[in-house]
DNA sequence: TTGAAAGCGCTAACAT
DNA sequence: ATGTTAGCGCTTTCAA
């Protein structure tokens, strides 16, 4: 089909080492230079990556592995990723484990076999056995949102636990007490990051408030919606809520509508993430927003230097500021 | 680093054609088997696919290229496409185009270079050049969602007409007659069919309107806000208002939330897509929606189907029907 | 700087 | 059914 090295070889009347010089950035005399290029340009000549691959060992793809692309936090921080990636040379391979444990093991599996250069992800599982079969190969991993138990690579998280105390704070600077919090799955990493947080805070705040304002969802609308009706019920004199992750947000905002809560007359809410939804909501909410795109710059920034540098050696862990984005969702009762 | 099928040969005594005629699902005696078996078991053997790709010039990867990650309709339809394709043995590189027919034109490009097996593409461009160059090389190129000027292959698409149509006379049916269209940009090609429904089902209800009915946004958020208080403010006796697609939708009703527009009292609205979104809003929308998950899977079956057989040369396009969801933002003025 | 030749790991044609 | 061999398109010694 398409023209080989050797077509430009003949072509040229050079020898193979000439063209593949030329082709890595080596030094070719400049007549030869031209004779090459009118040779790529007249056989439309491109290089075959998968050949060079076989040779170099490298496929200049990086996989990616995600919990769910349908979630908003995630897809922003591949569509970030990938484009920096790409201006790179590498392409994304892209794994969709739908927060499953089992499937992301298979993922990371089926991303080695696929001898991905590097590796991106967003850990679901507490383990990291598969994440090892890559350092023992060498290839780069870097962990994004979530760290993982036992595995001592680069790391880019979002401040988890400043989010939920400066959420606290501003409940508590706008006078509220009785503060609530819808807590993500506590065996995943930023859900007890931001427990912790929230709980830092409260005490800070001086508030000692009992565990049963503190309901674990599942990260998901349904245990959002579950827990806030839970809180809502278990305690009518709580005055505010703070939820902890998107999903979770949206699930509350949906018990809240359905069983017609005034925000923020009766209840005040800060949400998390995902503005535009935060615009949307009636009336707009407050919330405490992740930095997807500068987390993606980051991760990005960290693998594409290991996959460069084989010597720098020393693991990154990267803690980057969430940021409060008010709206009127909080009532002020000072 | 790994074993080779040398390593295998070599253990078991065998020639290569052999261990190559078993990987491939070739005959091999009962006893040959087991020794191959025991063999890769042994030495931890992984096929290198980068070689084998290099041989049989297939890649087992499928390039998907959207016009945005960040955007719940591309996300839904890659997530589902990319669990199957995985099943079935294929990676998915993909390349969010940022909605830029430019960046459009060098993702596929790019994937062509990458000598992906075939394409899954929700086009932005008009045009289609670079997809000719699928074409050519004999892969199999299909569309989703969007038709493009000038390409003849497969297609899946929503029934962008129908929904529209469906719309309104949901609408008409609840005794409106005064309906607007938040429309999308007419040079695509959802965006045209959407427009097309509204129109014939106006028509067909007896109801004409003054093209100022019907405002062009640009299927963003800011455009469905900024086209939201256009209509309102030309049409104050406008009942109802009919948004054609997502973004647009969450536009609206941020446009509607701030400007204190009663839903559905003053204005009736039915929205597109996202029905955790339309939960979430208050009141519950009435939403048209798209049936994501069957879109991805005839794109893949379609896609599979011409990996497989090479001869199967038929054009197929599939249409598939969308769904109303009915919520509380529609007043009976009957 | 350039050419010749070997070889990356696999498949496939041919011979047995 | 199995072994032998050539070769996919490239990079990379090694010599010149």
């Amino acid at each position: 089909m398409g023209a080989t090295i050797k077509d430009i070889a003949r072509e040229t009347g050079l020898g193979l080492a000439t063209i593949s010089s030329y082709l890595n950035g080596g030094n070719v005399r400049e007549k030869n230079r031209i004779k090459i290029e009118a040779a790529i340009e007249k056989l439309h000549f491109e290089v075959n990556e998968t050949a060079r691959g076989l040779k170099t060992n490298k496929t200049k793809i990086i996989g990616i592995v995600i919990p769910e692309l349908n979630n908003i936090f995630c897809a922003e921080i591949i569509s970030e990723a990938e484009d920096i990636l790409r201006q790179n040379g590498y392409a994304t391979m892209l794994c969709d484990c739908r927060s499953d444990e089992h499937r992301e093991a298979e993922a990371v599996e089926f991303l080695l076999h696929k001898r991905v250069d590097g590796l991106l992800i967003m850990p679901t599982g507490e383990y990291s056995e598969k994440l090892e079969l890559f350092e023992k190969q060498k290839k780069p991993v870097v962990l994004i949102d979530r760290k993982v138990r036992g595995f001592h690579g680069d790391c880019v998280l979002a401040d988890n636990e400043g989010a939920t105390k400066e959420a606290v704070q501003r409940l508590v600077e706008a006078g509220h007490k009785k503060i609530g919090l819808i807590a993500g799955p506590q065996h995943i990493f930023t859900a007890s990051a931001r427990n912790w947080g929230f709980q830092k805070a409260m005490m800070e705040a001086g508030l000692f408030l009992d565990d049963s304002f503190m309901v674990c969802g599942d990260y998901t609308i349904k245990g959002g919606a579950r827990a806030m009706r839970k809180l809502h019920e278990e305690h009518p004199d709580m005055t505010a809520v703070l939820v902890s992750n998107y999903e979770m947000t949206v699930g509350a905002m949906i018990e809240i509508n359905e069983s017609g809560i005034q925000v923020p007359g009766e209840l005040s809410v800060i949400g998390f993430d995902n503005l535009e939804f935060a615009r949307a909501c009636s009336p707009k909410l407050s919330i405490m927003t992740q930095p997807t795109r500068e987390m993606a710059v980051a991760a990005v920034r960290i693998l594409l230097g290991k996959l460069q540098n084989e010597d720098g050696k020393e693991v990154e862990t990267v803690i980057l500021p969430t940021t409060y984005v008010g709206g009127r969702s909080i009532r002020d009762i000072k």
